[in-house]
DNA sequence: AAAATGTATTTTATCCATAAAAGACCAAAT
DNA sequence: ATTTGGTCTTTTATGGATAAAATACATTTT
């Protein structure tokens, strides 16, 4: 079979929301500025124009391109049609990976994971190449995969790593000078952090996106594509781990929260010494709940 | 098509060295202590038996598999098509990628590289991906690849974090008890350090699996597997870039040995502080060395 | 001439078919 | 009872076919 239409739906549904601020009869513009706007292929743009004539939201001949009603809930295509499905295979995958009842050891096949999880074997064997360096998996040639998984020493080792390479990246951030970019975000986080602290939402569902939020910007400081690609990883890691862990999850939250920002706080009044000890601080915490959190 | 039978032939090369070393006359045992034997399986253990006795080379009767005659040279498969056809791969690509004049920021697509290396286009994107991480390419969904490159740029920051790892890794090396398997390794590194001194090799053809073999040991220590997974991929990247820059070839990789000798030797008599320095000197001029090799 | 559209070509994503290799099962031999 | 070999099933590797999406080129309109 041929390759999915998602770029189409999704498009489609951009569209859709872009001509719903617009008043009937107002003109769409040219072909090649929607596509800019809707960033897609002017080939994508004409099929999507095609499809939203058809469906008699828009009045296209030619040159002329013009809306012709407000669209409606029913014109777009559903969500899930719409995700992108590398997205949504790493997200199915990792899910998977996390709650998985599999001892270390175990061996896995690719056919039977894409059965699982509804993925072809193609993606599936994307997503075990992806993860095969960073220890989670491994290959025999020829053969059938093993599951290392999310161990205590793989959180372990995950961890000294992090460890290296932050506490280099911390400096970097203490050498900034004042106003500059570094700065500017750290300012930046402080206000998010209190935002979030303030809100007392009780799910804390915005914490794990701010959490990795807070360590990209500190590793970013280092200005080194290793470190950059590294605090990724553990971030995509880390999030799925805890998706499956829930245990004082709102406690252990506030006080990652208020650990933050002595550290934020310390880097903006020049506090560097602070600054580096309230992070080795958070490090150790960090460290602890997540040790703590692995079960094999 | 179908997969190749590298397997196959590369098992009837593994099978020819193994009665060489008999007499004709003796038996073969069974197909299980072959398997196990020629790291097959025994499906293809049999299959290379069958090939084996039409090709006169033994006798084959229910459990008797009988030598008939010495193996000649004719009987064996040539080394290229018993190569695996990854480590091909692999190797064609990285070659590409280190002579390829294309300046950074240039846009590749597969199906071009795999019309100029000869190889599929599902094994050219297994290369990309897997090459993704460490920043040499960057995909754009739906697009082209765009090529990064070795730069510069790259090679410093590579190196910046070459340095925080292996700086770690050194003071786990010297932790380590007298006698351990890490002061062992060490010993052995000794010797074959001067034993390449001594060959007076002047192509030096033997440098770089040392040189890397010195690093990965060193890592080793720290009993991390992202340390690991870090030092491979660096060999890797310089192995390929230095095959293409030989330069000062001869003078770079002898200096470069004397100075892992003094690393090791002050590792092994346990004088701590000199190792460190030399540790720390040669990676110094390690830096400089690529540095100054790369154009972009 | 510049910009927009129409048309054709190239490239990517995805599934399928096929043969190799691995693995499972059972009967026969020691 | 354990090992060995014969047979069958499952899984992996690999290229090809096909439609989506991107891109290049030609044509028309302003």
């Amino acid at each position: 079979m041929s390759r999915s239409n998602q770029m189409f739906k999704a498009t489609v549904n951009v569209a859709l929301s872009h001509v719903a601020r617009m008043v009937p009869g107002a003109d769409l513009g040219s072909e090649a500025t929607l596509a800019r706007d809707w960033q897609a292929s002017r080939t994508t743009v004409r099929n999507v124009l095609t499809h939203l004539a058809g469906a008699g939201v828009i009045l296209w001949e030619g040159r002329c391109k013009r809306l012709l009603r407000v669209p409606v809930a029913s014109d777009y295509f559903p969500q899930t049609d719409v995700e992108s499905t590398e997205d949504q295979a790493e997200q199915r995958f990792l899910e998977w990976m996390m709650r998985c009842e599999l001892p270390p050891g175990s061996v896995l096949h690719e056919s039977d994971l894409s059965r699982q999880l509804s993925l072809s074997v193609g993606v599936v064997r994307a997503l075990l190449q992806r993860f095969q360096p960073m220890g989670l998996f491994e290959k025999n040639p020829n053969k059938h995969w093993v599951l290392h998984g999310f161990t205590r020493r793989f959180a372990a080792e995950m961890f000294a790593m992090r460890r290296l390479i932050e506490t280099d990246a911390i400096s970097a951030v203490l050498g900034a000078a004042q106003g500059s970019v570094v700065m500017q975000e750290m300012a930046h986080m402080e206000r998010l952090h209190i935002a979030l602290l303030a809100r007392d939402d009780p799910a804390m569902a915005e914490f794990p996106a701010l959490d990795s939020q807070f360590h990209r910007c500190i590793c970013r400081a280092a200005d080194n594509r290793f470190f950059d690609e590294f605090s990724q990883r553990i971030s995509v890691i880390v999030h799925y781990h805890y998706q499956w862990n829930k245990r004082d999850e709102v406690a252990r939250n506030r006080a990652a929260l208020h650990e933050h920002l002595a550290v934020i706080r310390a880097v903006l009044e020049g506090r560097k010494e602070d600054a580096r000890q309230a992070f080795a601080a958070h490090l150790d915490t960090a460290r602890a709940t997540l040790m703590a959190s692995v079960s094999w």
